[in-house]
RNA sequence: UGGGGUGUCGCCAAGCGGCAAGGCACUGGGUUUUGAUCUCAGCAUUCGUAGGUUCGAAUCCUACCACCCCAGCCA
């Protein structure tokens, strides 16, 4: 086994190696990742695609994608195309065709007629506040249904008549006849399908009942020969009645339930019923604003695959839930960023400084690597010119030894360009600094000043007369709570006013502007930016800040 | 005073009776035309607690404690 495999191990791993070992598979794994779509798919989510995916790459077996789609009333072809699209753009593949839940639905409607010919299942006409008393407490057992003992034939006309669209909505359930006293509440005669007179995405007006999840999650996974059938903690009580179904019904294979703990990252949400108010409360711009922990958002945001993947990888899969530290995302992005993104620079808070003993119409096109150490990234080309724009914060007109950008009276070096001197300050009637008026050192370029003296900063600039035009908006934590979740309803109360900040006035290195839209780059000293996917262009360029660069400086206080 | 789970470093997480991996975070040193990257070093005498078995226990046994999930005709 080698290192990467080790550090990916985990118990499912160590469950299906086994069951190879033992002759227990008889085909390959095949493992399925069904969403239910009814929102974006989440980092959460990200975790079980490359869980499920990933088992299945790794044994040499099969992963399919499943739409768990038995409730019509909260799903929307829309989600179906975003889901697949997003699992598409994290690399994977799955086998066969898209599949859905609803494609066995008539097979779903044999089986409950096969439980309530063996008298396993029956129509139960409690109200639902009714079935609420009649199931009991978690303390106390529940009781049995008035309707619990009809004759199959009286079971089957009834259910019948309910497929025929006979019976108003709530009226009458199907039932699976199995003990009102378990103390597992999900065994006390589980509902199993329930009258919607609902248009379905997928099948239309064919169907005016539904079967529930419990019903139709086991035996889809059997009818697919999926051999493990992964889901997160909270399905754990509901293993039982998977398997009562399936080995109560005429199933053609035996897939067994597997759970881990699902993904919790701090300060940010993971449920899709919170993401959906996000967006429907128009906190954020959609399912795909970059704030937003969405697949989508954050592929919008700038992160890779590759990160996403990796992050997953790290995070591990065990059965103990906790709450992964943000900054391991973080990590994540900026591991594979900095070894991949192209570096560029961008001034976002403009400041013009006017190199006096440099002519004025000359401009030299100055040679920078595309990366610090990969020359397989090549390099660009930078117009340097009399007059060029610096960040505001790079200059100060006095500070101490630890400001290493520019000062009034000392040098900094121009990233890939040469070594200047600020002379002299101008500022407006408000006393407002306009501009720096510098020399620069012609001797520079590449070398350190001929009096050794070597500046011990370096500032990125752009120049002022070719450089170009951009928007960047820079994006932070939508929540400003380390858990938004805790506590119930209030996480609204936890969200950043302060998570988008957009900066009209930036400048780009002139060869920027030409980039594709969702380029990612480094813009040195600043942070990592990718070209937005919707809204850049040539004429317009918009780039969104993926994450900051990590600063010491800052951290410690420099930036004061 | 039901059932099902989980408890190993600030956060994830290996470990499966032989003497506590790794990652993130953090701290300190070095390199550096990015206060980035990289690099070196440090970071659990201890595994929820208390007993017990054993030459030996995070790993086995017992009891206790804490936290999470379950009473949708959601998934």
């Amino acid at each position: 086994m080698s290192e990467q495999d080790a550090a990916g191990n985990n118990f499912l791993r160590s469950i299906i190696r086994k069951d190879i070992e033992a002759g227990r598979l008889e085909g390959e794994l095949v493992t399925r990742f069904p969403p239910e779509p009814n929102g974006f798919l989440h980092i959460g989510h990200a975790k079980s695609i490359c869980l499920n995916f990933g088992l299945a790459e790794h044994f040499g077996g099969k992963c399919h994608l499943r739409f768990d789609d038995t409730n019509p009333a909260k799903e929307e072809q829309s989600y179906i195309d975003a889901i697949q699209e997003d699992i598409t753009w994290l690399g994977f593949n799955w086998s066969g065709p898209v599949r859905y839940a609803s494609d066995y639905f008539d097979t779903l409607y044999e089986y409950a007629l096969h439980l309530i010919r063996e008298g396993k299942a029956y129509v139960c006409e409690l109200s639902a506040d009714e079935a609420r008393e009649y199931r009991g407490t978690l303390t106390e057992p529940g009781r049995n249904s008035p309707y619990r003992d009809r004759s199959s034939e009286e079971n089957l006309a009834l259910f019948e008549a309910m497929r025929a669209g006979e019976f108003d909505e709530g009226s009458k359930v199907l039932r699976a006849k199995i003990d009102m006293s378990a103390p597992n509440i999900n065994l006390r005669d589980p509902i199993i399908y329930r009258i919607r007179k609902q248009h379905h995405h997928q099948t239309g007006d064919k169907w005016c009942i539904y079967p529930t999840y419990d019903f139709t999650h086991g035996q889809s996974d059997a009818i697919e020969g999926i051999t493990h059938s992964i889901c997160t903690l909270e399905f754990e009580d509901h293993r039982p009645l998977y398997e009562w179904f399936i080995e109560n019904l005429p199933v053609p294979a035996q897939p067994r339930q597997y759970e881990f703990a699902r993904l919790n990252v701090n300060y940010t949400v993971t449920s899709k019923r919170k993401l959906k108010a996000l967006v429907d409360e128009q906190v954020v711009a959609g399912w795909d604003d970059p704030r937003m922990p969405t697949i989508a958002g954050m592929r919008r945001r700038g992160f890779t695959p590759r990160s996403l993947r990796h992050f997953c990888e790290m995070v591990g899969v065990a059965r103990s839930e906790g709450v992964v530290d943000v900054a391991m995302l973080e990590h994540a992005i900026r591991d594979d960023l900095d070894k991949n993104a192209p570096r560029a620079m961008c001034v976002m808070a403009p400041l013009k400084l006017v190199i006096t003993n440099y002519p004025e119409d000359k401009v030299e096109w100055l040679s920078a690597p595309g990366h610090p150490n990969r020359d397989d990234l090549g390099t660009r080309s930078l117009p340097f010119t009399r007059e060029v724009f610096i960040e505001q914060d790079d200059f100060r007109e006095e500070a101490n030894k630890k400001f290493k950008r520019l000062v009034l009276g000392k040098k900094v070096r121009l990233r890939n360009a040469y070594v200047l001197l600020a002379e002299e300050v101008i500022k407006d009637a408000e006393g407002n600094i306009v501009e720096v008026h510098c020399s620069y050192d012609a001797d520079t370029l590449g070398e350190d000043p001929a009096d050794g003296v070597k500046p011990k900063g370096v500032i990125h600039w752009v120049s002022a007369s070719h450089g170009r035009r951009a928007v960047v908006r820079c994006y932070d934590r939508l929540f400003n709570h380390e858990s938004p979740d805790r506590g119930g309803e209030d996480f609204m109360q936890h969200v950043n006013p302060d998570s988008l900040q957009v900066f009209n006035d930036c400048w780009i290195e002139p060869g920027l502007a030409d980039a594709p839209a969702e380029s990612h780059f480094q813009f040195e000293r600043t942070g990592y930016f990718v070209s937005d996917r919707i809204d850049h262009s040539t004429e317009n360029p918009v780039f969104n800040r993926t994450i900051a660069l990590r600063d010491s400086w800052a951290k410690a206080g420099g930036a004061e």
